[in-house]
DNA sequence: TCCCTCAACTGAACCGGTTCAGTGGCGTGA
DNA sequence: TCACGCCACTGAACCGGTTCAGTTGAGGGA
């Protein structure tokens, strides 16, 4: 940091701005002046400041990522880890840093993008868990923030989104259950307020009505574990409960698998069971999980790729689609049951409510 | 970002200067026209630019951090996301981001310090994961990067440390399982390059020392799930397997009590099994994990405050702390069986081994 | 030989803040 | 009334790069 560009031109016996052109490669400086520039700045060890660079060509070098989630969640879903990896892979190549903002309270997301705007500590950022109707993606409009969106927003976007497909995985888990002849197939969807709980859903039903079944056996919960203890017991408790469940997520699918088995209930004997997202921990369970194995890493490296070509314009406008994530079967799923479905033990709805919340913290 | 100092300075009819000891609560400018240019600047939306400012100061406003694992092992591990969040909390009271950096290739790690120090990309780091004779702290020595170390280093180290005792907690789960009758209490310990995986295997050692037993059934891994496989397939081989083993983390223990359970032994009937980090998807395994719960969240904004506090020269100089994790008992403990130890069902060692590769990549 | 062109390079302005030496005006004490 | 000190504020330098208008000198064409 000692070491300016004031001092390497003065090393070598040139002005600044000739340091400057010969380490850019721009036109300015003959070869042979170049050479020298260069190792003149080799010798002194000259890291150019990023600072300075920054405030005379009006970047930052830095792409944003607020992740929005309570830190619980946070810490079990491995999305998050994997997909920075893959923006970091990106990155490094790139004269470019990454700038976390993790928001956990309510009014803290809004608030982290505008820290990330105002003082222009980023050049742009990547929207993950795009929500219905997002109200981020005005708010960016108004910051004057480039962005990329993870899968298309349902709102009027003036963002590239780059997408990866639920509906093949979820179809394709479907159609697994239904060849093992359940008929009974219920979802745990997300929180249909974020448009990836929503597609998921609606895959779910689609597969379902393309063969010829009611999409009735439907609860909603949020993408966590206690959600999914509540959502598994809601529909467990139908009069003709599913036999099978395809779930939004893996940490809902372990949950509710765990609860299902401390009811008594076999898994898959009396209960199949899908995730999705191939956490590794998922394949350790007991059952192993059927789960759809998704790639963020490269989800990662896409987006940031795309981001950076936003940046500097030579990004084509179009979205881009990744590589739908593929079924992954394991022993958590198995043929329906072929007798009459066993009930689930006897209980009364408030006992039912209490057991899983006491399942829930233990 | 279209409004600068310039603007502000000219519509309140003061200087530049005048402008910056207003903003800065500095001496210089009467209550009175502190009070107008304040008014003004909000009027006109002034946001002071992080790039100049951090130019003339020579600060980056930035924290660093950088993750030095293999993305799968990231994306199962608890630890980080809470303990980013953590981070957080702090930063958001104070005019800092984090930059993160994952570092996955060999000697991609190096890199990245160096990539975050050249630039003047960050004024401080916070390192984790420390290791035996860490080489890091030499490294950060060299790019005069100042520091804040998650538990001491063995190696002498000029950074401030803020540290969790790992001792307490593994005393605690070899006392809760000599209290259940156990004996022969095995580990599985993380990879021994790192201090909080010798400190753990040392606390196990002292726990059995203390009750005057041998600490003879040690296999070491490396935090991952197949590592723990691996190092579980080791000590059930024993002709005197361990009735009970603690492990250095809840993802080698939750894949331990897998590979146990598919190897015919009951869970905690023939085997009892305590892991470390309190991950949340270990209360739905089945049986929920008994596990040491730790709290990465508030260790984040700890460290974070330490780094602050010593960049900004109020920092005392002397290591933090922090409140030991507790044992959370859970049903993968119980009582040590009765009669003599259930053998594994026979199988030549080769067969063993196979059986756990193929466990680890159904 | 002279003029023109163009490549190679310089010097200075500029990005948007911070900071310091200097200046002007006011209040105070003698 | 004057000298002094101090407060409030200004103007300019500075941080370390980029960029642009100019300058210089070599080479080519007529």
């Amino acid at each position: 940091m000692a070491v300016t560009i004031s001092d390497v031109a003065h090393a070598a016996g040139v002005s600044k701005g000739a340091v400057s052109y010969a380490l850019n490669n721009q036109p300015g400086v003959s070869d042979a002046t170049r050479g020298r520039i260069l190792q003149v700045a080799k010798e002194l060890g000259w890291k150019p400041s990023l600072r300075a660079k920054g405030l005379s060509s009006a970047k930052a070098y830095a792409l944003g990522l607020v992740v929005a989630r309570d830190p619980k969640l946070l810490g079990t879903d491995p999305f998050f880890p994997a997909f920075i990896a893959g923006i970091e892979t990106t990155l490094a190549e790139h004269d470019y840093t990454l700038v976390l903002s993790v928001a956990t309270a309510p009014g803290a997301e809004e608030r982290a993008y505008r820290k990330l705007a105002d003082g222009g500590r980023v050049d742009g950022v990547i929207l993950t868990d795009v929500r219905h109707h997002d109200s981020r993606i005005g708010l960016l409009r108004e910051l004057k923030l480039p962005a990329v969106t993870l899968n298309r927003p349902d709102s009027d976007s003036p963002f590239p989104a780059v997408s990866m497909d639920d509906t093949d995985g979820i179809t394709a888990a479907v159609e697994h259950l239904l060849a093992l002849g359940h008929v009974r197939i219920g979802h745990v969807g997300g929180a249909q307020e974020y448009i990836h709980g929503r597609s998921r859903r609606r895959a779910w039903e689609a597969a379902m009505a393309a063969a010829g079944l009611a999409a009735d056996l439907f609860a909603e919960a949020d993408f966590t574990a206690p959600g999914g203890v509540a959502a598994t017991a809601e529909l467990l408790r139908r009069p003709d409960r599913p036999t099978a469940i395809v779930y939004a997520n893996d940490l809902m699918a372990t949950s509710g698998q765990s609860f299902a088995q401390s009811q008594g209930l076999s898994v898959p004997g009396d209960l199949s069971i899908t995730g999705y997202d191939n956490a590794e921990f998922t394949q350790y369970l007991n059952p192993p999980l059927t789960t759809i194995a998704t790639d963020p890493m490269r989800w990662g490296r896409v987006a940031a790729q795309a981001l950076l070509d936003q940046l500097n314009g030579t990004h084509s406008g179009e979205d881009t689609d990744l590589q739908a994530p593929s079924l992954l079967v394991r022993a958590s799923t198995g043929p329906a049951p072929s007798t009459t479905t066993k009930p689930v033990p006897q209980q009364s709805p408030k006992q039912a409510k209490k057991q899983a919340k006491k399942h829930t913290n233990p």
